[in-house]
DNA sequence: CTCTGCACTTAGAATTGTTGAA
DNA sequence: TTCAACAATTCTAAGTGCAGAG
């Protein structure tokens, strides 16, 4: 990990130093007394060597890797669920290693433990083969759970959590779950309308719970933002969702660049990414939140009256099966559908058409907030991309020049020759102009998307009966909009949906 | 109502594989 | 043919939400 960030952590060198010394004996403890003293980079060189030497390895023995792989794959990575063969999701154990958590986690560097047989629970039907453990080692235990979907658990020794080896995205009992979630958001659309008169009324309670509860859920709803469950202080980095916000996380402005009850939010959300966006308001959920703000400290709770269980009951109550992560799923869906509708235009061709589904693709990423760190050689690939540009806009002018003195001659010279030669020339210029904004295009394109990911959305959040539908209806071929994997996890949609399919 | 354990979904980074321009 | 850019896949951390005990 030499050459990563974390390693010039404080937190994490601490960390990795004290569970280091753990492992040390009396002797080594004595010798060993300070990290910054410790060269590794004999170890690094190593593994740098390897890694090395696994790129020049010859055709034959990279087939020879590929083809071990595949048959790991094929022995260790299916299982048979009610007489089906289903692929397993993560079927290799997680390796030893140093902790990375993200963000400002107080736990960063921490040593990872390697998982034994011993601490492993299988869980099978009680006909079925059980694996046989490594020679010499047995399973902490076998069950027969069939309330449960996953296979193995263990618990690791970070946080004490438990950790599972589920199926694949692709499996019946995952795409069954995912269906559901999306038929759920779709009985919110029926009754979302009612359920927003609903808060709106509530503003105005005489209740402080109730006027808590109302302004979370607008939050929710209007800007698509998670739950916010309770964390255990020191244990993770310090993130926040709505029902967690304190009153540190916004500010209020009665009027900022002309517009009235503007609510700016600044919070780390899930993985410490942060959320940043300055909101006009009604003005009743703007004296609300003055109100409750009222007399705190900036670390206390914005809603002190509120936590997710008690929104959660509220929201079972509104409609079945109703949280607050179907808002999510359900702003996601529906605001796709709508932006395919504004966006795509039928007389467009394929990768124009494309080009709209990306657009309103982002506009969800958008809402969800579903950023990425700029990729670390983002500076030099759009520098690289700039040179291209001048590069191009230097052989513009060039290529304008010749077809001047071109056309000067053709003015004089009226032969065969001469005339050809301006054509040409005409033609360079042409492919020349529609090559380099081509590259400008992608220059914005890849500006633009500097910060979203997109794929999170795509594989959560959007109900992929509509982009299915919406490949039917403009003749898109499925492909274009879903890689082999997706293809397979959404194969229920793809059978399901019609071109007149509506979320 | 609070606390905790559990099981599941959602998340971006890291790694690996593929492609297409030079 | 090479190599960088881009796409796909893998990895595992970090959320949500529910149940049950007290």
């Amino acid at each position: 990990m030499l050459d990563h960030e974390y390693t010039t952590k404080d937190i994490f060198r601490k960390n990795f130093f004290k569970d280091w010394k753990k492992e040390m004996t009396v002797d080594e403890r004595n010798l060993l007394t300070s990290l910054s003293k410790c060269d590794f980079n004999e170890m690094s060189n190593y593994f740098k060597a390897q890694s090395e030497a696994r790129k020049q390895m010859t055709k034959e023995e990279k087939l020879k890797i590929k083809e071990e792989n595949e048959r790991l794959v094929a022995e260790y990575g299916f299982c048979v669920m009610d007489n089906h063969k289903e692929r397993i999701a993560n079927f290799r154990i997680e390796p030893p290693g140093l902790f990375r958590g993200r963000g400002n986690h107080p736990k960063m560097g921490k040593l990872k433990r390697r998982i034994m047989p011993e601490h492993i629970i299988i869980n099978c039907s009680k006909n079925s083969k059980v694996p046989t453990p490594p020679s010499g080692h047995k399973w902490k235990e076998v069950r027969h759970d069939n309330k449960v979907t996953w296979l193995v658990s263990w618990t690791e020794n970070i946080q004490g959590s438990i950790k599972y080896i589920m199926l694949n995205p692709s499996s019946r009992i995952k795409g069954e779950k995912d269906w559901q979630k999306y038929e759920t958001a779709r009985r919110l659309k029926k009754c979302v309308e009612k359920i927003r008169n609903t808060y709106r009324e509530d503003w105005k309670s005489k209740e402080m719970k109730a006027r808590q509860r109302s302004v979370a859920l607008y939050f929710i709803d209007k800007l698509a933002l998670r739950a916010g469950n309770e964390k255990e202080e020191g244990e993770t980095a310090d993130t926040v969702g709505c029902c967690s916000l304190r009153v540190e996380h916004i500010k209020l402005y009665p009027e900022l660049d002309k517009q009235e009850y503007v609510v700016e939010f600044d919070f780390p959300g899930k993985d410490s990414i942060r959320y940043y966006n300055k909101v006009p308001v009604e003005k009743r959920v703007f004296k609300n939140l003055q109100l409750f703000m009222e007399n705190k400290q900036p670390e206390d709770d914005l809603f002190d009256r509120l936590n997710t269980s008690i929104l959660n009951k509220h929201l079972q109550d509104l409609m079945d099966g109703l949280t607050a992560k179907v808002f999510r799923t359900y702003n996601a869906s529906i605001t796709l559908q709508q932006q395919l509708k504004e966006l795509t235009n039928s007389d467009d061709n394929i990768p124009a058409k494309i080009l709209s589904y990306n657009r309103a693709n982002r506009a969800v990423a958008i809402l969800c907030n579903h950023q990425r760190a700029p990729p670390k050689t983002f500076e030099k690939s759009m520098l690289t991309l700039q040179s291209k540009i001048d590069a191009k806009k230097d052989q513009l002018l060039d290529a304008r020049r010749e077809l001047k003195s071109s056309k000067a001659d053709a003015k004089v010279k009226r032969d065969e020759k001469t005339k050809k030669l301006l054509e040409s020339k005409k033609k360079a210029v042409q492919r020349i102009e529609e090559q380099l904004m081509k590259l400008e295009v992608q220059a914005t394109d890849r500006e633009e998307n500097k910060q979203i990911a997109l794929g999170t959305s795509k594989l959560n959040y959007l109900d992929p009966r509509i982009s299915v539908a919406w490949c039917k209806k403009y003749g898109i071929p499925i492909e274009k909009i879903y890689n082999k994997t997706q293809r397979e996890k959404f194969a229920w949609a793809i059978d399901m949906a019609e071109d007149d399919f509506e979320f």
